[in-house]
DNA sequence: AGTTTCAGCGTACACTTGTACGCACAACTG
DNA sequence: CAGTTGTGCGTACAAGTGTACGCTGAAACT
C-alpha cells in the first residue's frame, strides 16, 4: 500500500500502474502480491478505506477545536487543503476515480464524499440553528461545498507557491459565497 | 479520433488506451497510426481541442438565445447536461485530466475549464448590470458555478434514468444558490 | 511435538505493448 | 509524364503484463 501511495503521490495515475511494478516497489516478488491482495482492485479499495475514513475523522475533530474560536469556514478549508497536500496522491485518485465510469472504485469514493456532505450539512444545520439563521437546501449547500473544496484542492496542487495563498482565499470566499446564497434561501 | 472517442465513452479511461486498440477500431494497422498523430498524446489534446471549442461555442450560443424568454440558468444547465450526456467520454476525460498531474492534457483541458468560467464570468457581470443587481467576486462565482455544473453533470452520467430529473433540479438550485449569494456580497 | 497457516520465492507461459524498417500504391504537382 | 507526398501495409523485436504451479521456511496453534 505504501508503495502504491508513494507512486500515485508523483502523479502516476491508478490505471497505469501495474501489480508487477507494485510488487517490485514493495520489494517482493510479483507473485507474493496475491497473498495480500486478490487483485490491483483490491489494493485500490483498501487505499480509499484507509484515507476515507483518515478524511472523515480528521474533519470531525477540526469541526468540534474551531468551534471555539476562529472561523469554521477558514479553519475547515486550510485543514482539508493541508491534507490534501499531504497526500496528493490519494487525494487525487479519490476525486478522479469518483468521477469515473461504475466501478467499485467510483462506489467507495463517492460513498467518502457523500459521508463528507452528508456530515457537513449536519453540521452547517446545527450551526445554523444555534445562530438563529435559517438555512435554505443545506444538503446541497454542503454538497457545493464538498465539490469546491476538493476541486480547488487538487488544483492547487500543480499550483507555484507564490500563488496558492491568493487561491486558498479564493477557496475562502466561494464557500462564504455558498453559505450566504443558502441563507439567503432560507430567509424567502 | 471517432474510435477512441467511442472508447471513452464506453468507460474506458485514456490512459489505459493503447496505440494498437485505437489502430484496431480504427481499422488500420497499428503502424499507420503515426501518419496521423506523433503520440498517443498528439490524440488525446486533438480530442480535446475539438470538443472545448465546440461546447464554448455552445453555450455562448445558449445564453445568446435565452436572453430572450425563459431562465437562463435552467436552459444553460439543460444544455450542458444534454452535450455531456451526448459526449459523456470526452467529457469524463475533459474533468478528470484536469484533475491529473501536470501534463499537455492537463494544460489543456484546464484551459477549457477557464475559458469557459471566463465566459460565464462574461455574462454574468452584463447580466447584473443590465438589471441595477451588483454582483460580489463575479469570477469566483463563476468559476464554482462551472465546477459544480462539470462534477454534477458527470455525476448524472451513471445515475438511473428515474432519478435524474431530480438531480438536475438539485444543479440549478445550486447554481441559483451560488448566484444569491454573489449578489448578498455584492450588496455588503 | 506435531501440524497448520502464512508470506515469500523462481520458473514458465501466452499475450500485449510501442515502435523501427522498408515497401506499395494512390493522389496531387510540376 | 516524372516526381513528390500522404497513407497504408507486414514483419520483427525487445520489453512488460497477469497469473498458474509448486517449493520453501518461519510463525502460530493445538
Amino acid at each position: 500500500m505504501d508503495a502504491a501511495a508513494a507512486e500515485l503521490a508523483s502523479g502516476r495515475s491508478f490505471d497505469t500502474l501495474s501489480l508487477r511494478e507494485v510488487a517490485k516497489l514493495a520489494g517482493i516478488a510479483p507473485t507474493s502480491f496475491y497473498r495480500h491482495f486478490h487483485d490491483m482492485e483490491g489494493l485500490g479499495l483498501a487505499l480509499i478505506e484507509e484515507h476515507g475514513t483518515t478524511l472523515v475523522n480528521l474533519m470531525h475533530r477540526v469541526r468540534e477545536q474551531a468551534a471555539e474560536g476562529r472561523s469554521v469556514i477558514r479553519t475547515s478549508v486550510e485543514t482539508l487543503f493541508d491534507y490534501i497536500f499531504g497526500n496528493q496522491g490519494m487525494s487525487r485518485m479519490i476525486l478522479q476515480e469518483s468521477l469515473s465510469r461504475q466501478s467499485a472504485f467510483r462506489s467507495a469514493a463517492e460513498k467518502l464524499l457523500v459521508t463528507m456532505s452528508r456530515d457537513l450539512a449536519e453540521f452547517l444545520v446545527w450551526d445554523a440553528d444555534r445562530r438563529g439563521v435559517p438555512l435554505g437546501h443545506p444538503r446541497l449547500a454542503a454538497d457545493s461545498t464538498v465539490a469546491i473544496l476538493f476541486t480547488t484542492g487538487i488544483a492547487l496542487l500543480d499550483t507555484p507557491a507564490e500563488e496558492r495563498e491568493r487561491y486558498i482565499e479564493a477557496a475562502i470566499i466561494k464557500v462564504r459565497m455558498i453559505m450566504r446564497g443558502s441563507e439567503a434561501m432560507g430567509q424567502a
